[in-house]
DNA sequence: CGCTTGATTGATGCCATTCAACATGGGTGG
DNA sequence: CCACCCATGTTGAATGGCATCAATCAAGCG
């Protein structure tokens, strides 16, 4: 089991004063916000942000921290600026199912419902704009700018989701790490062959995406090596050699 | 292979002449809708139906037929009036895999984005309000409560499908059977037990939502029928007789 | 009736898991 | 800086669960 605190107690707020803060500043902490343009606050004006932000803070996460637990209630939503999380289901006997892993600009929680349908974790530190989910709530209700954004953002999930039940579901162990290695190198180096990467993600956070153990995720990356279609450096190093047969063997055997 | 046609070509328009009524008609048929306090457009009033009404129409599907194609354009959306339809996705090699089913009320196709992300394809004869995605989008960016529904369908949606992976990805064979059993039972018939449904899917339709063979699913309920927990009658019928070992064959072996 | 389609049952083999031993490497304290 | 340690990853052998291939059975239908 990882170390896992409770939010309220552990996370670190970044500006304990912030709601004390002359609107100007908080504003300005949107301003500098490395991933406004791309989250779902992109539309919003300078005053809009200030009443958002006015209800929301900072908050930095140790890599292992759990920031809410499936089934709990949903009592806020966040917004990533910094760092990888996952997100996951387990069954009553302990098996873990990984069902997402956002990164910076992504949005997490679930508004407009009671439940937290899964836990959220974070697999680096990080760091979350988060907010009391009845106050985003309302929020959204009255800036349909904002709904709007996270309609694309929930649609696109939900694309992304479905797509990945084909993988879960019909593919063989060799396809499914195929598959995952060229997801993976085309989110963290959208242009590179024969770059070496560095994974986010443990063989069993791997294993946990892709529904397999550890030892077969680490039996088809060993022999992947041995066809000279991928290179791998320490633990989380990996390089890939020869895109082409990776991406052959991603889609049949 | 299913029969599937082209939509445009073979799916039978019910009111070919609604474009030309006038309005009250096309309104009354809203009115008579007996899915909409369901669906996304509940909260619209009577203008807003009609405006919407003048863009989409009806349209009847036979079982088999296919309506959307997985990488097509996105060109149309629909609620589903009547019937039950699947969605679904499959490798190069011809694998398919369920990711969704929707039953009426809910809403099919992709506003919003180019490309639909998963072939829609009815089970069960089935009617459909459809809308030609532009005018769609159009109109859902103009009334926030149409948006606000839909978002909200997309985050069930979004759960329900997360839910799903955790089957996909770590339960057995027998699990998934019985977590399949029991979701159909709930949904078709909320408060039986002992009472025989009808299960609106084939062997074939089972083992693509379950990611199985259809061998394995028939020999999965075979085992339940003789362990008592189950009653089989004819191809679709099923009884529940112990619900309670049944659901504890959904979690744990 | 024969034909067709869908479901069940059986025999066999393979792939992924399981259990176990071993290697590696990152971190710590002496 | 090295020795040690623990977590993480790799490798091996054996088991078993599910797929595959194939035959049989059961319905519906012309």
């Amino acid at each position: 089991m990882d170390m896992q605190f409770d939010l309220a107690q552990s996370a670190r707020r970044e500006s304990p004063a912030a709601n004390s803060c002359p609107a100007s500043a908080r504003v300005s902490a949107c301003a500098q916000c490395q991933v406004r343009s791309h989250a779902i606050c992109a539309d919003l004006d300078g005053a809009e942000l200030d009443a958002l932000n006015r209800t929301g803070r900072r908050v930095s996460l140790r890599a292992g921290q759990t920031v809410m637990w499936e089934g709990d209630d949903s009592t806020i939503v966040a917004n990533v600026i910094e760092g990888t999380l996952k997100l996951s289901t387990s069954t009553g006997d302990g098996r873990e199912q990984i069902v997402g892993v956002v990164y910076p600009s992504d949005f997490i929680g679930r508004p407009f419902g009671a439940r937290t349908p899964h836990s959220v974790t974070a697999l680096t530190d990080a760091r979350l704009c988060l907010f009391p989910r009845g106050a985003f709530d309302g929020f959204a209700r009255e800036h349909p700018q904002l709904e709007h954004r996270l309609l694309q953002r929930t649609l696109d999930d939900l694309d992304r989701t479905r797509a990945w039940m084909l993988l879960l579901g019909r593919k063989t162990a060799r396809e499914k790490v195929a598959s995952f290695l060229i997801d993976m190198t085309r989110r963290l180096d959208p242009d590179g062959e024969g770059v070496q990467i560095d994974l986010p993600l443990s063989r069993q956070q791997m294993a946990d995406i892709l529904g397999l153990t550890i030892e077969t995720v680490s039996r088809q990356m060993t022999e992947m090596k041995r066809l000279g279609i991928i290179e791998l450096a320490g633990r989380r190093g990996v390089c890939i050699l020869d895109e082409d047969r990776l991406e052959a063997m991603a889609e049949a055997a």
